[in-house]
DNA sequence: GGCGAAGCGGAGCGCCTGTTCCGCTTCTGT
DNA sequence: ACAGAAGCGGAACAGGCGCTCCGCTTCGCC
């Protein structure tokens, strides 16, 4: 009994297709974004898309297995941002982090984007997400570098941009997603703050966003 | 010869045919974007796709036709944004106007965007817009309300980013792209102006964009 | 070593897309 | 009024998608 019977059940060759599989689509997300199809994803991976479907009933919950690794490092990112001192810094690294994270994987894009039309592992990150952001917000605001009238609901609106700057630019200037932030940053500070003319999302409206977008594809 | 043989040649059960389709399209476009089918365009219209095809041998040469008065608009809005005394006012009321004409208009954003995979005549109207566009930067800069190391080039970014907040919250928020855009001009104020790590695009790579995004689709 | 079960592969289904083709209708000049 | 040309409509084609199904292979316990 060398290696046996560890981890999940099943026959060895089965697990080592499962494997090939989630590397396969890891790769590809990561590069294509989501919508490869389910031929290329099993061609990669060297095995028949009966076999992915063995393995994963229907695409989405391949999506879910894979990119919910990406999604941790975004949590991680904001928990290690609050341990900066500087509350500035602290949420500028998060932003930057985040977004660097995102340019390196288009899958991870997408996911946060489309706001999972069915992904459940996504959706439980976006709760993790939640109080270490918020906080990060929270305290930016109180000492007096973030604009009195950001609200946590507003950070999408930050990844949102970028991210479609990244997407059209990455083959082009895989860096430009820095200078819009840059812009977008210089207007956050609380010196730089001019009223605007438009109230943030609300907590349930932001939660409408995924939704709507869902029903659409 | 009350009304008869004015515009192009052809049947008259022809040119109205060819009217009712960019009707229809313009519609469907505004509305649902550039990715609509060419059945749904023609259902509409109230006429078999072979009609369509007839007036329209390519389903671009018909978002060609299309899309060019909108665009139109855009220019439009830039030359009077150059009327405006304040210079900073200028250059903001033409951003906002363009985005405004976006919101109204999902087709136009999507061939801002998609920037023209192979539409002729909207590469024609980028032309023209570019004249009016740097005489905009260039006054807001030199009097010193714009920022100095913003360029024309940047203004795509502004876009961009304000077009993806645009279409994922249309449904939820139909203004909150105002507030999104807020934050990025505050940040562009000369006085709230930081050191950016990422220069501009240069005209070169701007039109690489488009060109790399055609190749993928 | 054999055999039952678990796993595999990919042809095929249903539905979508843009585009082509051609028998039939409708217009229009004489 | 009529003939011929111009225009029309939609079935059909080629190629994409996610997904299903089932005959065949391979594994691993006894």
């Amino acid at each position: 009994m060398a290696t046996p019977r560890a981890a999940a059940a099943g026959r060895v060759d089965a697990r080592r297709n499962r494997e090939r599989l989630v590397a396969a689509a890891r790769e590809l997300f990561a590069s294509e974004g989501v919508d490869v199809s389910v031929r290329e994803i099993a061609r990669r991976a060297g095995v028949g898309v009966g076999t992915l479907y063995r393995h994963f009933p229907a695409r989405e919950e391949l999506v879910d297995a894979v990119l919910e690794e990406a999604f941790e490092e975004v949590v991680a990112s904001a928990e290690a941002a609050l341990a900066e001192p500087d509350p500035w810094l602290g949420f500028r690294r998060f932003v930057e982090e985040a977004l660097a994270l995102r340019a390196r994987n288009r899958g991870l894009k997408d996911v946060a984007e489309a706001h999972m039309r069915g992904r459940r592992r996504a959706a439980a990150m976006r709760r993790r997400l939640r109080p270490p952001l918020e906080r990060l917000v929270a305290r930016a605001r109180d000492a007096g570098a973030l604009r009195a009238d950001f609200t946590p609901e507003d950070v999408p609106l930050l990844f949102w941009g970028s991210d479609r700057v990244l997407e059209l630019t990455a083959g082009v200037s895989p860096e430009l997603w820095r200078r819009h932030l840059g812009f977008l940053l210089d207007g956050l500070r609380a010196g730089a703050a001019t009223p605007l003319g438009q109230g943030p999302l609300t907590p349930a409206e932001l939660r409408r966003v995924g939704r709507e977008r869902r029903r659409r594809a």
